[in-house]
DNA sequence: CGACGCCTTGATAAATGTCAAACGTCGTGG
DNA sequence: CCACGACGTTTGACATTTATCAAGGCGTCG
């Protein structure tokens, strides 16, 4: 079901650190003026943190793709969330890391020291307050996800597409940064079944796939009618 | 896959309010002194709020045990949470619950108005820090979930044993408030494949089945074997 | 051109779902 | 006390979905 997943990554040691000294008093949030760092870039399959790895940083995508995994114990690999530009990763309330992450492609990032962003979320109700929404969001995305998992391939394929044609542009054409390993794993099916599925909706002309990354929803209505 | 749900719930409203008015200025939290009400009484089968409500509570099980679910939109559940004396379940970041909940069996539960701690959560770091911990929380279980739901039947059914023994109980009996329906939707299976896999289990020696709701773990370490 | 990584396709097998029937337990009322 | 009915559970036969294994194709980059 889900791909053996053998270790072979590339680490790249973010270089440039984001501040961690005086701080800005100035009412700090993600969205506006900010904690953030300089963007740091990672070449595609580096990793940007591990699993069980102490929490330090989170991470907002500016440009490129990530995904975070967990791995289990018989080397199976799950996909937890793919993340966007614009998009926050690594939030956690634990000490550590529960799943690791990578860059999908060549992507920059910036990064927020955590000690940093608690401190000002301390004394900051308005900071406090986004660091919770952002985390309920995560739960509201994560609860959709197993959703998702619960249904026929179809469904998890026609979704997927969906969800990334509304993340990643608003014209017709979806230009995928993932591979289908990527999906799959992410859908909790075979590159196999992914492959298939596409195939099948381009046969029935609900999508066109002029090259293997790129997907033209030709009938998003018919997609959508396969889901809940 | 998911059961058909058809909707002939008892809705009780929940008779004695918990208090708005006045605030105690005590930093307060879940674990110590309150914000909780009085425990209001809830039948078996009641639904304590429904999907899309406003969320005008936060709940706190004194005794019994809560499921909250989603229902697709062919007319399939999934239980997306169980919850146990002691858990808080209804935390949202947004107005609307996007799920519903419902009492397994008769159950005690305890409301905390959500404005009410929306409003100590600002000016007190402490509950603020404290409910994003919680919603961080329901974020690792929620991402656990989803870990099982791309796992085999027997993973599953092995993984929920060990979880709900770990929650309900120290000894080796565990006494299930929920019925073979509600484990299968929650755990992506069917009410046969639940039975048959637990069967197997007890043909293996790993559980005992005295009566069908009551289960002895006679071999955890197998069990956990089938995990990752 | 050749090699590698990624993707597709086909044949077959395994896991799980579906449908149908029977069983057990528990509470109710005669 | 027993009979009955409702509900939840188990079991069996069979269908369907998806995984697995194997081979070949396409594209890209040296």
């Amino acid at each position: 079901m889900l791909t053996r997943y053998s270790v072979s990554r590339l680490r790249t040691v973010p270089s440039p650190r984001p501040p961690d000294g005086p701080l800005p008093e100035i009412p700090a949030v993600f969205g506006s003026v900010d904690l953030l760092g300089l963007p740091i870039h990672y070449q595609r399959n580096a990793e940007i943190f591990g699993e069980s790895e102490p929490a330090e940083f989170l991470y907002k995508v500016v440009e490129g793709a990530v995904r975070t995994c967990r791995i289990l114990a018989d080397g199976r690999r799950q996909v937890c969330a793919f993340y966007l530009p614009g998009e926050v990763f690594g939030l956690e309330a634990a000490k550590r890391y529960h799943h690791s992450a990578e860059a999908i492609c060549d992507s920059s990032i910036q990064l927020i020291r955590r000690s940093t962003l608690l401190r000002v979320a301390a004394h900051d109700a308005h900071v406090a307050s986004e660091l919770w929404a952002l985390t309920a969001h995560e739960l509201e995305r994560m609860q959709d996800h197993a959703l998702l998992l619960v249904r026929s391939a179809q469904e998890r394929v026609a979704c997927f597409l969906l969800e990334m044609a509304e993340r990643l542009t608003s014209a017709e054409t979806v230009e995928l940064p993932m591979t289908r390993n990527d999906i799959a794993d992410y859908l909790g099916l075979t590159i196999e079944t992914i492959s298939r599925t596409l195939g099948q909706f381009a046969d029935e002309a609900m999508i066109a796939l002029p090259r293997s990354r790129r997907i033209l929803l030709r009938n998003r209505k018919a997609l959508r009618q396969l889901n809940a």
